[in-house]
RNA sequence: GGCGACGUAGCCAAGUGGCAAGGCAGCGGUCUGCAAAACCGCAAUUCAUCGGUUCGAAUCCGAUCGUCGCCUCCA
């Protein structure tokens, strides 16, 4: 029985899709406006390996995953830019948006996430946030200002309810200032008047949408009214998933989600990775330094939902952690084992499923994996390969199932491997001192060498 | 001020009532020309601290200390 953390219950509970074998997804996605930080791969990450746990117990999966691309900060952006090079605000702001839509994909390439089920982008889903801000004025959730239109939190009576927090205590204490047109300072926009592009036309005159107004329409349109998980990071619990529950509810009736799942925030210096705070790795560096397989089995090795450190001396035990995983696998294949599974689920398996079935709980699973690798480093050196590849296809599997894919073993240049047999000839006539000087040069290459009873092996670092 | 999370070995990390998984680093050994990888063995008498409940607590309750977060854009 899977379970899953509910954040709006506050505890775990029985996985029950709507659908008998069908599971719909909605994971909030970036702005596009700057480069992603390891904060955001880490959410990404994450759920992609949720999702492609649900995959593997049988679920049909429709992950849908938004770009936001009309916000404050892109058109910030553009900006700046336009009083530097001058070109029309509406052009920058598509190529910003392209370019870091782009660079997205790039990353979460490289970190093996699978590509979600459909992108909506919000400036293509306005006539659906129109017509969700009309029905919620008809029904009196939503006011109009002067060609602003808010929503009023005091109308929604369970507005709180996944943050748990009371709307008096809010409104109080609050550090938002009271905006004139505003009847409670907890009130958001759901249209904002502009008299600047980007803006379209709506009832209520020329302006854009507001923020949270988008992951309404965008998630009702492609998974209907009701749907099974909503998920995000951490810090969209207050106030954007709250505000979401607000319109969506409001206007449909109908609760948004079943499961609200939420990841634990990466930290660097003991203190949260934000791009405000200037307090971040981009993925891009740190994809420079470590092996994406390596990056994430680090993002993957605590719990989801649990706060995680980087440091580059974490990543770097991750990095090895991921080595003896891959050496374990390719010692195997070397054997020319294929890795066949066998088709009765084995303790280990059920063993890993009854860990990732609570809350998908990865470190347990890898704990057993690690173990796994144990037993077939073990197998390997009795030679007996016949089981060790049985259980090694358990291994790759698991493996499979969270994501980590290991690089294959590659073709190497002719150069380095003259020189691996240059020194092969050295050892042979056993001058040590010219062979380990080769034996350096190719380290400095990134090859390392192991003399085995069977000859030298080569493995890239 | 309100709300919440966390504190387990040098580092990372599971475990939430019945003898403290696993990884990285370290130490000793096997193997090796030397290494590397791998293997064998060692390493927390103890889970921030102090009390309480219990036959039994890392796990439940209370207090204290410490760290972080949300309450404003944020994955």
């Amino acid at each position: 029985m899977l379970k899953v953390y509910n954040t709006m219950t506050g505890r775990k509970e029985e996985f029950l899709p709507l659908k008998r074998g069908k599971v719909g997804m909605y994971v909030c996605g970036v702005t596009v406006y700057d480069e992603c930080h390891l904060g955001h791969a880490r959410t990404y990450v994450a759920f992609d390996a949720i999702r492609r746990y649900l995959e593997y117990k049988g679920l049909e999966v429709n992950y849908v995953q938004n770009f936001t691309d009309v916000d404050d900060k892109i058109i910030n952006k553009a900006r700046e830019e336009s009083r530097k090079g001058g070109a029309d605000l509406p052009i920058l702001i598509k190529g910003i948006v392209k370019k870091y839509t782009g660079e997205y994909f790039a990353c979460m390439d490289k970190l093996n996430v699978k590509k979600a089920t459909c992108y909506p982008k919000a400036t293509e889903c306005i006539p659906e946030m129109i017509e969700i801000i009309k029905r919620l004025i008809e029904k009196g959730y939503g006011y109009e200002v002067d060609g602003n239109v808010h929503f009023s939190v005091k109308s929604f009576n369970e507005y709180g309810k996944l943050s748990r927090r009371n709307l008096d205590e809010c409104s109080h204490k609050t550090r938002v200032a009271l905006e004139e047109q505003k009847r409670n300072p907890m009130d958001f926009a759901l249209w904002k008047k502009r008299k600047e592009e980007p803006l379209w036309d709506s009832p209520w005159g020329k302006g854009r949408p507001g923020w949270h107004i988008e992951c309404s329409a965008m998630s009702m349109k492609y998974l209907g009214e009701s749907f099974d998980i909503h998920a995000g990071g951490e810090d969209l619990i207050f106030p954007h998933h709250e505000n979401e529950i607000a319109q969506s509810e409001g206007y449909s009736n109908k609760n948004l989600a079943r499961y609200w799942l939420h990841t634990g925030f990466v930290t660097l210096r003991q203190e949260k990775m934000s791009k405000s705070s200037g307090n971040f790795f981009t993925v891009r560096e740190v994809l420079d330094k470590y092996p994406p397989v390596a990056v994430r089995f680090f993002l993957l090795s605590t719990h989801y939902r649990k706060l995680i450190e980087v440091s580059e001396e974490h990543l770097e035990a991750a990095k090895r952690a991921t080595e003896r995983i891959a050496a374990c696998l390719s010692n195997v294949k070397k054997k020319g084992m294929g890795l066949s599974r066998s088709m009765q689920p084995t303790s280990n398996r059920i063993a890993i499923e009854s860990a990732m079935d609570d809350d998908f709980n990865i470190p347990v699973a890898m704990g057993i994996i690690f173990k796994l690798v144990s037993n077939v480093n073990v197998l390997t050196k009795n030679e007996d390969f016949v089981r060790a590849a049985v259980l090694a296809a358990d291994i790759e599997s698991f493996c499979n199932v969270l994501g980590l894919k290991f690089r294959a073993d590659e073709e190497i240049e002719e150069e380095l491997l003259s020189l691996i047999r240059e020194r092969e000839q050295f050892r042979q006539r056993k001058l040590w001192e010219e062979a380990d000087v080769l034996r350096q040069t190719l380290l400095s290459k990134g090859i390392t060498l192991e003399d085995t009873p069977r000859g030298t092996q080569w493995r890239r670092l």
